[in-house]
DNA sequence: GCCGTTTTCGGCCCGACTGTTTTCAGTCG
């Protein structure tokens, strides 16, 4: 059993306890729980074989680490089924619905024996929902709405696609009189990788309040408007995103920027620390916990941090990883940042299913400033990329000649995106990978193998001396593909083994490495090239988004190879002596 | 159920909005 499987459990076990009734605070501690086993590098299975501490990590206990070893060696988890004996499993899918939390759930069960959403449907319809206690027309339709909305569009946001339905919001709110300042906050400026609504915060006077939401409402855009007050409003898109607009004085501006930030676990600590101190942390401001007088701050970011001792932290840090024991010791990382930046070491060409010319992308690279690239398309195996044989590679090689002498300014190396067969073995031999500039390796295919297997299969490819870089190291498509089964621990420990730098695909589809595992391989001291996977030139552009994902796995300028310059570069790309 | 600069018991973040309530529960972020 996996750790997303085990984390799924728990989770679920967490729901029903909760629809039953249980203490919130034992709720609370198993969905901490959850959140810490799914932040994990390390098969769960591997650490008790390793016989590792469970109760090590962050909001596991006893009970805790025991249901864990009985999921690993049973498959099953007592607790669970005595609960679910009870309380039907699928109740724990009604409480996602919008409106729908523990208590209505619970209470459509036990009256009206509605335990799945096409259930609830069905009551709904039958007119049977209404005549219960607590159940208004409005809220019934609330629920209606909340199925619809469940069969259309599950799933969050490309963080790249809530940009775009954005930009058109926020400039029907330019302008407006009274908003002085207007900012996204929430999980889209901590730059998640999805987002499931848009944070919108707006700085203006009160008085100017009532207008100022009665304009963001008559956005053409909206679908819906699903509440609207005197300091806060929530509008549904057409698109299906979920934007809220809260309006604040300028007094507790900073705060509420803060607040609605996030994560919400990053709060979570601030606030402790801060009743430490004898302070209270809400979205209107920092304050004495005694008096109930004036803040102590608000207006600020930097403010809100700087009174609880701390100094201001990135968005992108806000995930309560160690970000505030570092700002605490003064050892935040320095991010890296694009003008870091100084090559782009794997793209696509007309070569293979790139859509542009060698000489295209060169120039493309060149007017980025970069210093180096690499053209690295598809090996033979990938023939749905029309992926090159050794011989059309070869002639390539000619055409990479070509390009050099039009395109002096940029060093353009001959690579490739070297496929790994099934067997782990590489799919160009030996003399053919020796006259490459940069090997990169990759999976495309078996992607059903056991994460055993597949391990096994990468860590193989991993060994081979001349491989250079692991790109898209679990082959995860947001919204659209699970990573495969593999230890991604035991990928990145084998990476630092073997001296191979492992990618950050940049696609805003793929960003693989997931931040997590970023942040592990900071830790492990692994080297990370953030490239674009460009199939067309205008794809180089994705460096920017796969630098937001670097950032929150705290990488620095020194931990990315595409960052070196170009003599540091060459040291390493020709650190073995079978490479000249 | 977890945790400890309040340390083995007694806490555990805090407030807005809605709906169906006549004073507040439920949900959400």
């Amino acid at each position: 059993m996996d750790n997303t499987e085990i984390s799924d459990r728990l989770s679920e076990l967490a729901d029903l306890l909760e629809i039953r009734g249980a203490n919130p605070f034992r709720i609370r501690a198993y969905r901490n729980a959850v959140r810490t086993l799914r932040g994990l590098t390390r098969p769960l299975s591997a650490m008790v074989e390793d016989g590792e501490d469970l109760t090590e990590l962050q909001g596991v206990g006893k009970d805790m680490a025991s249901h864990i070893r009985e999921l690993l060696d049973t498959g099953e988890l007592e607790l669970l089924e005595e609960v679910t004996a009870e309380v039907p499993r699928s109740l724990a899918q009604l409480v996602r619905l919008d409106g729908v939390g523990p208590k209505k759930a619970r209470k459509l069960w036990k009256e009206l024996e509605v335990t799945t959403v096409d259930e609830l449907e069905v009551a709904i319809e039958d007119d049977r929902v209404t005549a219960l206690e607590g159940f208004g027309p409005k809220s019934v339709e609330k629920m209606a709405r909340a199925i619809r909305d469940h069969r259309k569009h599950q799933g969050r946001f490309l963080r790249t696609r809530a940009a775009e339905l954005l930009a058109p919001l926020l400039e029907h709110m330019e302008g407006v009189e009274g908003i002085e300042r207007l900012e996204v906050a929430g999980s889209f400026r901590r730059r998640a990788e999805t987002v499931g609504d848009i944070d919108l915060l707006a700085l203006a006077p009160p008085d100017r309040a009532p207008t100022i939401m009665e304009h963001f409402v008559s956005f053409p855009d909206v679908d819906r408007v699903e509440m609207s007050g005197e300091t806060r409003g929530t509008v549904r898109l057409r698109a299906g995103l979920q934007v809220d607009l809260r309006i604040l004085p300028e007094s507790s501006y900073g705060a509420a920027l803060h607040y609605f930030t996030g994560s919400k676990e990053h709060n979570v600590e601030i606030r402790k620390r801060a009743r430490q101190q004898g302070l209270k942390v809400s979205e209107y401001g920092v304050f004495r916990e005694e008096e109930d007088g004036d803040p102590v701050a608000g207006a600020t970011e930097e403010e809100v941090f700087q009174a609880v001792g701390l100094p201001w932290i990135e968005p992108v840090l806000r995930e309560d990883r160690g970000e505030i024991r570092a700002a605490d010791e003064g050892t935040l990382p320095s991010l890296v940042t694009l003008e870091d930046i100084r090559g782009d070491l794997h793209m696509h060409t007309t070569w293979s299913d790139g859509k542009d010319s060698i000489a295209d992308m060169a120039r493309a690279c060149r007017d980025r400033g970069y210093a180096y690239m690499s053209i690295s398309d598809h090996s033979r195996a990938v023939t749905v990329a029309r992926g090159l044989t050794p011989e059309r590679l070869q002639e390539q090689w000619e055409a990479i000649e070509e390009a050099r002498s039009e395109v002096e300014e940029i060093r353009i190396l001959r690579s490739s995106e070297v496929d790994i067969l099934g067997d782990g073995t590489l799919d160009f031999p030996d003399e053919v990978l020796a006259e490459l500039d940069l090997v990169l390796v990759a999976v495309h295919s078996h992607f059903g193998l056991d994460q055993a297997t597949q391990t096994k299969r990468i860590l193989r490819a991993l060994e081979h001396p001349m491989v250079d870089i692991l790109v898209h190291p679990t082959g995860r498509l947001l919204n659209r593909r699970e990573p495969y089964p593999v230890d991604v621990e035991a990928l990145l420990e084998a990476a630092l083994e073997h001296d191979v730098a492992v990618e950050l695909n940049a696609n805003p589809r793929r960003l693989d490495l997931h931040d997590r595992h970023l942040f592990r391989a900071r830790e492990l001291g692994l080297r990370v090239s953030v490239a674009t996977d460009a199939h067309r030139t205008s794809q180089l552009d994705y460096m920017g988004s796969g630098l937001e994902q670097a950032r929150r796995g705290w990488l620095e300028a020194g931990h990315v190879v595409n960052a070196m310059t170009p003599d540091a570069f060459e040291t390493w790309r020709t650190r073995r002596d079978h490479r000249s």
